[in-house]
DNA sequence: ACTACATTTCTATATTTATGGAAATATAGA
DNA sequence: TCTATATTTCCATAAATATAGAAATGTAGT
Protein backbone atom coordinates (compact mmCIF):
# COMPACT_ATOMS: atom_id res chain seq x y z
CA UNK A 1 0.00 0.00 0.00
CA UNK A 2 1.38 3.47 -0.86
CA UNK A 3 0.95 6.46 0.62
CA UNK A 4 -2.12 7.85 -1.77
CA UNK A 5 -3.77 4.64 -1.13
CA UNK A 6 -3.01 4.52 2.67
CA UNK A 7 -4.53 8.29 2.87
CA UNK A 8 -7.78 7.10 1.21
CA UNK A 9 -8.70 4.57 3.01
CA UNK A 10 -7.72 6.87 6.27
CA UNK A 11 -9.92 9.41 4.87
CA UNK A 12 -12.44 7.18 4.36
CA UNK A 13 -12.63 6.08 8.08
CA UNK A 14 -12.41 9.68 9.30
CA UNK A 15 -15.90 10.05 8.88
CA UNK A 16 -18.79 9.09 11.11
CA UNK A 17 -21.06 8.14 9.17
CA UNK A 18 -18.51 6.16 6.84
CA UNK A 19 -16.86 4.50 10.44
CA UNK A 20 -20.40 3.41 11.92
CA UNK A 21 -21.26 1.64 8.56
CA UNK A 22 -17.62 -0.08 8.69
CA UNK A 23 -17.41 -0.71 12.66
CA UNK A 24 -21.42 -2.40 11.65
CA UNK A 25 -19.68 -4.74 8.79
CA UNK A 26 -16.92 -5.73 10.89
CA UNK A 27 -19.45 -7.17 13.51
CA UNK A 28 -21.38 -9.21 10.71
CA UNK A 29 -18.53 -10.05 9.22
CA UNK A 30 -18.16 -12.27 6.82
CA UNK A 31 -21.61 -12.21 6.33
CA UNK A 32 -22.00 -8.81 5.75
CA UNK A 33 -25.78 -7.31 5.14
CA UNK A 34 -27.70 -5.58 2.30
CA UNK A 35 -27.72 -1.36 2.01
CA UNK A 36 -30.76 -1.49 3.01
CA UNK A 37 -30.40 -3.32 6.41
CA UNK A 38 -27.38 -1.01 7.02
CA UNK A 39 -29.83 2.31 6.00
CA UNK A 40 -32.28 0.86 8.67
CA UNK A 41 -29.33 0.27 11.34
CA UNK A 42 -28.21 3.62 10.60
CA UNK A 43 -31.32 5.29 10.30
CA UNK A 44 -29.88 6.76 7.15
CA UNK A 45 -31.21 7.96 3.51
CA UNK A 46 -30.82 5.23 0.64
CA UNK A 47 -28.84 8.17 -1.14
CA UNK A 48 -26.54 9.21 1.71
CA UNK A 49 -25.85 5.63 2.85
CA UNK A 50 -25.06 5.16 -0.97
CA UNK A 51 -22.71 7.89 -1.33
CA UNK A 52 -20.86 6.59 1.00
CA UNK A 53 -20.89 2.97 0.13
CA UNK A 54 -19.34 3.90 -3.13
CA UNK A 55 -16.27 5.85 -1.07
CA UNK A 56 -15.88 2.63 1.23
CA UNK A 57 -15.71 0.59 -1.74
CA UNK A 58 -13.37 2.76 -3.85
CA UNK A 59 -11.32 2.63 -1.24
CA UNK A 60 -11.55 -0.99 -1.10
CA UNK A 61 -12.60 -1.22 2.37
CA UNK A 62 -16.04 -2.71 1.84
CA UNK A 63 -17.06 -5.17 -0.95
CA UNK A 64 -20.47 -5.89 -2.22
CA UNK A 65 -22.29 -8.69 -4.20
CA UNK A 66 -25.69 -8.65 -5.80
CA UNK A 67 -28.06 -11.13 -5.04
CA UNK A 68 -31.55 -10.99 -6.20
CA UNK A 69 -32.85 -6.97 -5.48
CA UNK A 70 -30.43 -7.22 -2.81
CA UNK A 71 -26.99 -5.94 -2.72
CA UNK A 72 -24.71 -7.10 -0.08
CA UNK A 73 -21.55 -5.23 1.46
CA UNK A 74 -18.98 -6.86 3.87
CA UNK A 75 -15.33 -5.96 5.25
CA UNK A 76 -12.63 -6.75 2.76
CA UNK A 77 -9.93 -6.92 5.53
CA UNK A 78 -7.13 -7.63 3.13
CA UNK A 79 -7.42 -3.39 2.69
CA UNK A 80 -7.33 -3.12 6.46
CA UNK A 81 -4.72 -5.67 7.17
CA UNK A 82 -2.66 -3.15 4.55
CA UNK A 83 -3.79 -0.07 6.28
CA UNK A 84 -2.47 -1.51 9.24
CA UNK A 85 0.67 -2.64 8.27
CA UNK A 86 1.31 0.67 6.56
CA UNK A 87 0.58 2.93 10.19
CA UNK A 88 2.84 1.11 11.66
CA UNK A 89 5.56 0.97 9.62
CA UNK A 90 5.19 4.17 8.73
CA UNK A 91 3.82 6.18 11.48
CA UNK A 92 4.54 3.74 14.63
CA UNK A 93 7.98 4.00 13.88
CA UNK A 94 8.03 0.29 13.35
CA UNK A 95 8.27 -0.50 16.69
CA UNK A 96 5.85 -2.92 18.18
CA UNK A 97 4.81 -0.12 20.42
CA UNK A 98 2.15 0.83 18.48
CA UNK A 99 1.07 -2.74 17.99
CA UNK A 100 -0.11 -4.75 20.94
CA UNK A 101 -0.50 -8.11 19.35
CA UNK A 102 0.64 -9.75 22.46
CA UNK A 103 2.49 -12.13 20.86
CA UNK A 104 4.34 -15.03 21.65
CA UNK A 105 7.80 -14.52 19.99
CA UNK A 106 9.63 -12.97 22.15
CA UNK A 107 11.45 -10.56 20.64
CA UNK A 108 11.79 -7.33 22.05
CA UNK A 109 13.41 -3.68 21.65
CA UNK B 1 -10.13 6.28 22.77
CA UNK B 2 -13.65 6.97 21.92
CA UNK B 3 -15.24 7.23 18.35
CA UNK B 4 -14.93 11.11 17.94
CA UNK B 5 -11.26 10.81 18.83
CA UNK B 6 -10.54 8.45 16.70
CA UNK B 7 -12.66 10.02 13.43
CA UNK B 8 -10.57 13.47 14.88
CA UNK B 9 -6.83 11.16 14.77
CA UNK B 10 -7.61 9.35 11.32
CA UNK B 11 -8.71 13.09 9.49
CA UNK B 12 -5.66 14.29 10.31
CA UNK B 13 -3.74 11.44 8.92
CA UNK B 14 -5.80 11.46 5.98
CA UNK B 15 -4.13 14.20 4.25
CA UNK B 16 -1.41 14.21 1.96
CA UNK B 17 0.68 16.89 3.65
CA UNK B 18 0.05 16.11 7.35
CA UNK B 19 0.56 12.49 6.88
CA UNK B 20 3.92 13.66 5.11
CA UNK B 21 4.61 16.09 8.21
CA UNK B 22 3.76 13.43 10.73
CA UNK B 23 5.86 10.54 9.03
CA UNK B 24 8.81 13.01 9.17
CA UNK B 25 8.14 13.43 12.85
CA UNK B 26 8.47 9.78 13.90
CA UNK B 27 11.53 9.59 11.89
CA UNK B 28 13.11 12.08 13.64
CA UNK B 29 11.53 10.59 16.76
CA UNK B 30 11.98 11.15 19.79
CA UNK B 31 14.57 14.19 18.89
CA UNK B 32 11.71 15.76 16.95
CA UNK B 33 12.35 19.26 14.21
CA UNK B 34 11.43 23.14 14.64
CA UNK B 35 9.14 24.08 12.52
CA UNK B 36 11.28 25.46 10.20
CA UNK B 37 12.98 23.07 9.48
CA UNK B 38 9.82 20.69 8.26
CA UNK B 39 8.92 23.52 6.08
CA UNK B 40 12.12 23.57 4.96
CA UNK B 41 11.92 19.90 4.43
CA UNK B 42 8.71 19.53 2.67
CA UNK B 43 8.68 22.96 0.81
CA UNK B 44 6.15 24.01 2.60
CA UNK B 45 5.46 27.98 3.41
CA UNK B 46 5.14 28.74 7.25
CA UNK B 47 1.70 29.88 7.45
CA UNK B 48 0.45 26.44 5.72
CA UNK B 49 2.63 24.28 7.67
CA UNK B 50 1.57 26.21 11.05
CA UNK B 51 -2.54 25.07 10.33
CA UNK B 52 -1.41 21.70 9.88
CA UNK B 53 0.77 21.47 13.00
CA UNK B 54 -2.30 22.93 14.76
CA UNK B 55 -4.29 20.38 13.54
CA UNK B 56 -2.21 17.34 14.47
CA UNK B 57 -1.70 19.03 18.02
CA UNK B 58 -5.30 19.22 18.40
CA UNK B 59 -5.58 15.74 17.41
CA UNK B 60 -3.13 14.94 20.22
CA UNK B 61 -0.74 13.31 17.50
CA UNK B 62 1.92 15.27 17.75
CA UNK B 63 3.55 17.51 20.60
CA UNK B 64 5.34 20.95 21.00
CA UNK B 65 7.88 22.47 22.98
CA UNK B 66 9.70 25.83 22.77
CA UNK B 67 13.50 26.47 22.64
CA UNK B 68 14.25 29.78 22.19
CA UNK B 69 12.54 31.18 19.12
CA UNK B 70 12.18 27.73 18.12
CA UNK B 71 9.30 25.37 18.70
CA UNK B 72 10.38 21.74 18.38
CA UNK B 73 7.80 18.99 17.16
CA UNK B 74 7.34 15.46 17.91
CA UNK B 75 5.56 12.60 17.48
CA UNK B 76 3.19 12.04 20.69
CA UNK B 77 3.23 7.89 20.43
CA UNK B 78 0.37 6.96 23.14
CA UNK B 79 -2.20 8.53 20.61
CA UNK B 80 -0.91 7.11 17.69
CA UNK B 81 -1.15 3.78 20.13
CA UNK B 82 -4.54 4.51 21.07
CA UNK B 83 -5.37 4.97 17.43
CA UNK B 84 -3.93 1.42 16.66
CA UNK B 85 -5.44 0.05 19.55
CA UNK B 86 -8.93 1.50 18.73
CA UNK B 87 -8.64 0.21 15.00
CA UNK B 88 -7.70 -3.50 16.04
CA UNK B 89 -10.77 -3.51 18.13
CA UNK B 90 -13.19 -1.71 16.35
CA UNK B 91 -12.17 -2.14 12.47
CA UNK B 92 -10.51 -5.89 12.47
CA UNK B 93 -12.94 -7.46 14.57
CA UNK B 94 -10.50 -8.02 17.46
CA UNK B 95 -8.57 -10.11 15.06
CA UNK B 96 -4.71 -10.83 15.22
CA UNK B 97 -4.80 -10.96 11.17
CA UNK B 98 -4.92 -6.94 11.03
CA UNK B 99 -1.83 -6.25 12.96
CA UNK B 100 0.74 -8.44 11.62
CA UNK B 101 3.92 -9.06 13.63
CA UNK B 102 5.87 -6.56 11.00
CA UNK B 103 8.55 -8.85 10.69
CA UNK B 104 7.10 -10.28 8.00
CA UNK B 105 7.57 -7.76 5.00
CA UNK B 106 6.24 -9.52 1.92
CA UNK B 107 3.73 -12.23 3.58
CA UNK B 108 0.62 -12.69 1.24
CA UNK B 109 -2.64 -14.19 2.43
C1' DA C 1 14.96 50.25 22.12
C1' DC C 2 16.16 48.29 17.75
C1' DT C 3 17.03 44.51 14.65
C1' DA C 4 16.80 39.84 13.07
C1' DC C 5 14.61 35.76 12.82
C1' DA C 6 10.90 32.03 14.02
C1' DT C 7 6.36 31.10 14.29
C1' DT C 8 1.58 32.02 14.46
C1' DT C 9 -2.75 34.46 13.41
C1' DC C 10 -5.61 36.91 10.15
C1' DT C 11 -7.83 36.97 5.96
C1' DA C 12 -9.61 35.76 1.58
C1' DT C 13 -10.20 32.35 -1.72
C1' DA C 14 -10.41 27.87 -3.83
C1' DT C 15 -11.53 23.25 -3.36
C1' DT C 16 -13.46 19.27 -1.58
C1' DT C 17 -16.94 16.79 0.75
C1' DA C 18 -21.59 15.67 2.85
C1' DT C 19 -26.51 15.68 2.64
C1' DG C 20 -30.92 14.18 1.02
C1' DG C 21 -35.02 14.64 -2.13
C1' DA C 22 -36.42 13.28 -6.64
C1' DA C 23 -35.81 10.61 -10.55
C1' DA C 24 -33.80 6.69 -12.76
C1' DT C 25 -32.38 1.90 -12.86
C1' DA C 26 -32.52 -2.97 -11.66
C1' DT C 27 -34.66 -7.25 -10.14
C1' DA C 28 -38.34 -10.39 -9.09
C1' DG C 29 -42.90 -12.17 -8.97
C1' DA C 30 -47.82 -12.45 -10.61
C1' DT D 1 -46.44 -6.26 -18.94
C1' DC D 2 -47.58 -4.29 -14.62
C1' DT D 3 -46.35 -3.63 -9.83
C1' DA D 4 -43.61 -3.65 -5.77
C1' DT D 5 -39.26 -3.22 -3.75
C1' DA D 6 -34.03 -2.28 -3.58
C1' DT D 7 -30.45 0.48 -4.83
C1' DT D 8 -28.14 3.94 -7.29
C1' DT D 9 -27.55 8.29 -9.82
C1' DC D 10 -28.63 13.12 -10.48
C1' DC D 11 -28.77 17.50 -8.70
C1' DA D 12 -28.59 21.53 -5.82
C1' DT D 13 -27.10 23.17 -1.69
C1' DA D 14 -24.67 23.48 2.63
C1' DA D 15 -20.66 22.87 5.25
C1' DA D 16 -15.95 21.88 6.13
C1' DT D 17 -11.20 22.09 4.81
C1' DA D 18 -6.74 23.59 2.47
C1' DT D 19 -3.85 27.14 0.74
C1' DA D 20 -0.75 30.95 1.19
C1' DG D 21 0.28 36.05 1.39
C1' DA D 22 0.41 39.69 4.68
C1' DA D 23 0.42 41.21 9.19
C1' DA D 24 1.13 40.30 13.98
C1' DT D 25 3.44 38.11 17.79
C1' DG D 26 7.19 36.19 20.32
C1' DT D 27 12.18 35.60 21.43
C1' DA D 28 17.04 36.67 21.62
C1' DG D 29 21.12 39.37 20.87
C1' DT D 30 23.35 44.07 20.57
Amino acid sequence: MDTKQAVTALACLAQEARLEIFRLLVQTSPAGLAAGEIALKLNMPSSTLSFHLKELSHAGLVKSSQSGRFVYYSTDFSTMNALMAFLTENCCGGKQDCCPPAEAAGEEK
